[in-house]
DNA sequence: AATGAGGACAACCGCACAGAC
DNA sequence: AGTCTGTGCGGTTGTCCTCAT
């Protein structure tokens, strides 16, 4: 049977709504309530479909939207939040406090999309197009993707799921959303591949099913844990919830361990969670360890309770476990602030990359499968860590060299995915257009 | 000044889903 | 259990505006 039209058709008014509707249906709404939408245009006068004017009121007439053009940060997030989503405009919607889904939708087909374009990256895929050529060209690219979707949206599913545990177990004041931070600009020359998220992911499925057609996953095994470098790919950030807000974090999902895999990263039920506040960005791994991981040249080595690890001129300080958290929270947060400082994303991207997530409070509970961290500072800090199956390194250093192979190495640039910090900075300034 | 192309944005369409009945 | 209704959502279309010719 086919559902019936929401309203008659005959005779109702179609098209833009005239200064005069808007009134009628604000005075409506703001003396009654909008109650049944469908009952609502005869009550209030409207010649028009009650869907119509709930999209009316709910995408322009609402008084808790903001109009008009949208601020850098809001650009970045939604660049950001698409490269990680996709099309899924009410979930991006959800990270932008006051904007709707419809105008984030439109500015993104209109301004954001073209731009990438013209820049040379596949607003679909974030990708440099010759590298989604290369990619498609041995059909693997789809399968990546497809591999990418059902994490992502098993992840979805999962944070629904599990959101009220997870709110219960990290008592976060507020419902975190991402905002990326500016990125100081840098002279471009070329376009790397991103470092991003995806591309760490995507990377990583792509190097093992390239490099070995036996380890291909097939269909049913899309949800194995990635290969180990995967995770070497893969990093977090810090992060922080703030009082002001709004959305619900957007998680990616990484998928139950595989107890057959050879490799060791075990990442049971891990909720990868992207996070942050105005002045924090973060990915986390949910789980029970604690890990505080800012950034940089606030670095001092003579902070007693924490390791100091350097990398990139960045520095992270690993929480020591044995230590109170009340006692360090202060100085957590100072030193946290200096990442507003630095305002600068990727500070944070590796920050994290080289800090020394390895050791943990594995150590205290001989549970050395899981290195993910998140543990809840103060009312206003979550702090997050990397996750790795690293709990055998004697320093962060040594750590770090393992994770990115640059630090013990002479100065090599190399690092995760083949992309230096400053290429994925590149990356990013030129995608969002600051060259 | 007229006109056509293209861009920007509002509005609509149709499907999916959850909850009420 | 099946149907209906309200709503959310993503894709598409329509309309208006700007600018080049």
């Amino acid at each position: 049977m086919g559902r019936s039209p929401c309203c008659e058709k005959t005779g109702l008014k179609r098209g833009p709504w005239t200064p005069e509707e808007d009134q009628k249906l604000i005075a409506f709404i703001e003396k009654n309530g909008h109650g049944s939408w469908r009952a609502l245009p005869a009550k209030a006068g409207l010649r028009r479909c009650g869907k119509s004017c709930r999209l009316r009121w709910t995408n322009y007439l609402r008084p808790d939207i903001k109009r008009g053009q949208f601020s850098l940060q809001e650009e970045q997030t939604i660049i950001q939040l698409h490269a990680l989503l996709g099309n899924r405009w009410s979930a991006i919607a959800s990270h932008l406090p006051k904007r709707t889904d419809n105008e984030i939708k439109n500015y993104w087909n209109t301004h954001l999309k073209k731009r990438l374009d013209k820049m040379g990256i596949d607003p679909t895929t974030h990708k440099p197009k010759l590298e989604s050529l290369t990619h498609s060209k041995d059909g693997s690219n789809l399968s990546h993707m497809a591999q990418w979707e059902s994490a992502r949206l098993e992840a979805e599913a999962r944070l629904v799921r599990e959101s009220k545990q997870t709110l219960t177990l990290t008592s976060p004041p507020t419902q975190p959303r991402l905002i990326l931070n500016k990125i100081t600009p840098l002279q471009q020359h070329s376009l790397p591949p991103c470092l991003d998220v995806l591309k760490a992911w995507q990377n990583s499925w792509s190097n093992d099913d390239h490099n070995n057609n036996n380890n291909k996953c097939p269909s049913s095994s899309l949800l194995m844990p990635p290969p180990k470098h995967a995770m070497h790919g893969m990093y977090a950030m810090m992060l922080a919830t703030d009082h002001d807000l709004e959305s619900p974090t957007s998680t990616l999902c990484f998928p139950e361990t595989n107890n057959n895999s050879t490799n060791n990263v075990q990442m049971n039920s891990n909720v990868l969670n992207v996070v942050s506040t105005n002045n924090h960005v973060g990915l986390v791994f949910l789980n029970d360890t604690s890990y505080l991981l800012p950034p940089t040249t606030l670095a001092d080595s003579s902070v007693d309770d924490f390791t100091l690890t350097k990398s990139f001129g960045t520095c992270a300080y690993k929480h020591n476990a044995d230590e109170e958290l009340a006692e360090s929270d202060k100085r957590i947060l100072d030193t946290m602030s200096c990442l507003q400082d630095h305002d600068d994303i990727m500070v944070a991207v590796e920050a994290l990359r080289g800090a020394g997530y390895g050791s943990n409070n594995d150590h205290n509970n001989n549970n050395n499968d899981k290195a993910a961290t998140f543990t809840r500072f103060s009312d206003d800090v979550v702090m997050a860590g990397f996750s790795d199956d690293v709990p055998h390194f004697d320093s962060n250093e040594d750590l770090a060299a393992e994770n990115m192979g640059i630090i013990n190495d002479g100065g090599s640039s190399s690092s995760c995915c083949g992309v230096s910090f400053e290429e994925n900075k590149d990356y990013w300034n030129t995608m969002l257009g600051y060259k």
